[in-house]
DNA sequence: AATTAATTTAGATATTCACTTAATTATCTA
DNA sequence: TAGATAATTAAGTGAATATCTAAATTAATT
């Protein structure tokens, strides 16, 4: 638990999540997204996957990371125990035709 | 946002958001719920107040603390950016009749 | 006006955190 | 197998954080 709210409190943590958002992506085109040394991205990477919030594959010589449900349900239910004081606004909703 | 995030990251904090779903409440009955120095949990009434999760109202000598929910829909809206990734399971319902 | 109660502010300290460069491990290719 | 590429681990440093005790502030009571 406290992995999970550590891992998501760094913005360059946040901004990788987002990142993988459009899906799964190695390493280092990870890290070069950002300005910063590929260390602190790898350690940034070990911090969330300690987290369950992503997930590590090894694909040859690349890292391939995504996005892992499992830690970000766990995040989600903390959320959903302060629902009974509070209506969170539902996300517009588009029928596709 | 990122005092939000900042303010989550704490397991003290954290409870103290908890321990406030039961309903508004003030500092010194906050501050006898834990094993810490009242300084101490005036300093985190204060990281959660700046990070809008929480409301003060100052009555007569006493100041009372209630959630506040400016600060959880933002970090509600954060977490929807990842829907188009994930379902979250959705709370169980219960109709009363 | 003086006293008491509730809370915050100030000052100090030990720990944790993010970052860097250098070294290491693993894989691929010629 | 040697050399190049991808990524991590190690070691070190400066900044941020959580906590305490003591002092200051604010409000109610007598």
């Amino acid at each position: 638990m406290d992995a999970k709210f550590k891992a998501i409190n760094d913005p360059t943590r946040r901004e990788i999540l987002q990142y993988l958002v459009n899906g799964p992506q190695n390493a280092g085109k990870i890290a070069s997204q950002f300005d910063m040394s590929k260390p602190s991205i790898s350690h940034h990477l070990d911090l969330l996957k300690q987290a369950k919030l992503i997930q590590a594959d090894k694909k040859g010589q690349f890292i391939e990371y995504k996005l892992d449900k499992t830690g970000f349900e766990v995040i989600h239910a903390w959320f959903q125990s302060f629902s009974k004081y509070f209506e969170f606004p539902k996300p517009k909703i588009r029928i596709e035709i």
